[in-house]
DNA sequence: TTAATATTCGACCGCTGATTCGTATCATAA
DNA sequence: TTATGATACGAATCAGCGGTCGAATATTAA
């Protein structure tokens, strides 16, 4: 028999307070805290309850990399490009995704601090997400190199410190103070050109 | 009976091993598949045995922290800085601090990995080693701001990034290619200045 | 030589955490 | 109203891991 629309709807629903108990688990715990367990008592389930909407704890995990990840790159797609200097690409793009992130650091700290824990994760749909963002960055500076209007070093290298800087400045310490857009560009400017 | 210098020495070889054989593992399996069990095969003991030379899984764990930040530590607090500009000061510490992780570039990504997973390491002796490096660095970058040398930005932002390239450039990514100095200099010039 | 100590190790213990079982209740289509 | 599936969950089960035991073997000070 079918679920009903509604039966959906309220799957959907329960799904996503286990999806948020575990990052409120995460919060408070860190990441080594996350158990079926905690889980089940942060989302006001029974833990065998959990497994009606997830196949396994990995799944929970994977679903949370996935959204976070596609959500990323929802944000980053909509950037409009056209007619903009390289720099300002540039620039555009990290804005939207340092707000985002600062919106919600816990998250996205757990997606970058979440693979290198959980490694072999199969067909890491997220991953897919990660790469077009990522391609789409690096394009921008291999063409910003080319173009003369950054500076001229290997645009790989470039890529690996601008990500170490986004890194550091918005998810490296406890205690990440809001790091506004000014300073960011400021940074950004400075590195690039 | 205290044990004669020959034993003693033999027993530091066999712990020096055990630490190695801990690394090993750490390379093939990742952080996650650091066990006793597995630590014993890569160094060629019996579990049991471990217990001898480690009183712990943990004590082997901070042993390595331990060793680890304090060759950073020697190496940094050789470097020569009378008479530098604040730049130059700046260079030469990061020269070294490069030198020494692309030398042995598992033991440094352990360094920093190590830490998010064990988080609670009892009297981490090894944290003031890493402080007496993050001071150092952070001090010239202050007075290096100060005195105009350095971008206007506040320090604490400054070291975030600063620590964010770093690891991005050295430790970030599978295949760290090795990054040579003149790429970290121009970076670094670009980036302070 | 011999008693004490150092060294070695596989098998076992206890715990933790993921997953499954068995059962009970609830909603709904026939 | 009743049979079927959805929902719920505490109590087992099972596996992995840190750590200990007990016994064997080597070394060495007397």
């Amino acid at each position: 028999m079918a679920l009903s629309p509604r039966q959906i709807e309220e799957r959907r629903t329960r799904q996503a307070r286990i999806v948020s108990g575990t990052l409120s688990v995460y919060r408070s715990k860190g990441i080594e805290g996350i158990t079926m367990d905690e889980i089940a008592k942060a989302s006001g389930f029974g833990k065998a309850t959990l497994y009606h909407y997830f196949p396994s704890k990995e799944e929970v995990i994977t679903t949370i990399l996935e959204d976070g990840w596609k959500s990323l790159w929802l944000e980053v797609s909509g950037v409009t490009l056209t007619g903009l200097s390289y720099r300002e690409k540039l620039f555009n793009i990290l804005k939207v995704l340092s707000a985002k992130v600062q919106q919600n650091p816990d998250l996205y700290k757990f997606l970058f601090k979440a693979p290198q824990i959980y490694p072999i994760v199969k067909s890491p749909d997220w991953e897919s997400f990660q790469s077009r963002i990522y391609n789409r960055i690096e394009s921008i500076l291999k063409e910003g190199v080319e173009k003369g209007e950054f500076m001229n070093i290997a645009p790989e290298i470039l890529m690996k410190a601008m990500g170490g800087i986004f890194h550091g400045l918005l998810l490296f310490g406890e205690n990440q103070s809001t790091v506004h857009d000014e300073d960011l560009e400021k940074l950004m400017n400075q590195f690039i050109s």
